[in-house]
DNA sequence: CGTCTTTATTTGTCGGACAATATCAAGTAA
DNA sequence: TTACTTGATATTGTCCGACAAATAAAGACG
């Protein structure tokens, strides 16, 4: 029986370099181990974790993949600098944000949003088709008829902006916003788990899409601006609260 | 004899797993491994570059962290679709411009780069110490006395190029920029175009340098947006000249 | 015809061994 | 002493062979 509806995706178990990944990642990214230092020998971990010496090789090799680590022979493997984390990668981004991340680095993550989603959507109103705007539509609806309160209204606001990137026609920008994107819907799980409850802005999406449909830029431009500062400030006040 | 001017940098030499990945990873980034297909098993390719299977799997576990492939057990390894590359992380960007990159990927990246930098020019007006200031100085000092035909004169460019997205205050800003700039600033021109000399843009660095001095955030903008236009100019040419 | 079982293939993990490399200390000569 | 050379040493890099786990595909069964 139901067995249409048993659709569930199975969970592809998690193979153990992914989790000592996770583990020593988020370990590097929230501070525990600072850089500069130089964390315990390749024989220890895997000692200490309870696996081979080979996992935590490759575990140490993904980390090395995206700048946290750097190893070398005698030397052992020292925490890089921050500079050379790459901040922008969807899996760091990911673990910064499992602990609480820093007022600053928060701002700063909305100010590179102010600076490319504005741009994204003026580049959409100028090349988009009408299978873009119909996709942005329908999202349209769907965020209307649920409200970002209910994961449905949440899956269609990422679908709208998706769709917005998709049109703007530039696989670079698709791909950096993909990332931030992990990081926004940190950002709005936050907002929505404080008290305040944040208002819908149904209507300057559909200013934004307005704009985006009618070929206007500059009307694109603002619509998007203004989404961004109404979500900064909700965070703002979110993390305030928090603390 | 001569022992402080034997200051080159020891060129530590290249493991296995780098140069396997590198080699896996052009072929999947040029499209030679087109997407979709299963790449041969792990002790196929261990065999057929002569190296232990742990090298190759290392290497595998490198293009995994970049999106370029994915494995499974009993399918085998699957070059994904180039939606979930990360074209943004240095080490892709720069594989896809040590082959000639496709004219509207280099478009893509420009219009990125158009719509980042000035920004970043902008904000850096705005937020500029004194450091930042001398800093840049200095490079641009550098810059005009060994021209940009010159190593020195190319690492000034970039010394230059860096302080300004310090100045920005923005560390995502700094990573974003900071490795395209890497991949791509004039290396590809000379590597494609070593017979003939690009115009050497002090005049624009200069004008650039002063509007952020003074502080003047649209000047600062322009500025960038005409050093971008240039670079884009050159190395348009140069890919053409290429083919 | 659909569902469960078996099978085969590939990646994932393990453990031990040796090689390569770079630091550090000891030794030597100016 | 100072500077250079040499060797000891610790750590990562590589190799090898084996087994475990997962999963698509083929086969058995109701």
């Amino acid at each position: 029986m139901a067995t249409k509806a048993d659709t569930r995706r199975k969970t592809r178990s998690e193979f153990s370099h992914s989790k000592i990944a996770r583990d020593l990642g988020t370990a590097i990214v929230t501070g525990r181990s600072e850089s500069g230092t130089i964390l315990p020998g390749e024989v220890d971990l895997a000692a200490q974790f309870g696996v081979s010496r080979s996992v935590v090789r490759e575990a140490m090799r993904a980390l090395a993949t995206r700048g946290l680590i750097e190893s070398k022979p005698k030397i052992g493997t020292r925490v890089r600098e921050r500079e050379h984390w790459h901040l922008l990668d969807p899996v760091v981004l990911q673990w910064m944000f499992d602990a609480a991340p820093s007022p600053k680095f928060v701002k700063s993550l909305f100010e590179l949003r102010m600076i490319v989603e504005p741009a994204a959507a003026e580049l959409a109103a100028r090349k988009k088709t009408g299978r873009h705007l119909a996709t942005m539509g329908h999202a349209l609806e769907e965020m209307a008829r649920h409200t970002l309160h209910t994961p449905d209204g949440q899956m269609a606001d990422q679908a709208f902006h998706a769709a917005i990137l998709e049109a703007s026609d530039n696989e670079l920008l698709v791909n950096l916003s993909a990332s931030i994107g992990a990081a926004v819907r940190w950002t709005t799980y936050f907002k929505f788990r404080s008290d305040k409850k944040p208002r819908d802005p149904i209507e300057e999406h559909r200013a934004l899409f307005d704009a985006i449909a009618e070929g206007d830029g500059d009307a694109a431009r603002e619509a998007a601006m203004s989404l961004i500062g109404i979500a900064e400030r909700e965070t703002e006040a979110a993390l305030q609260d928090a603390q």
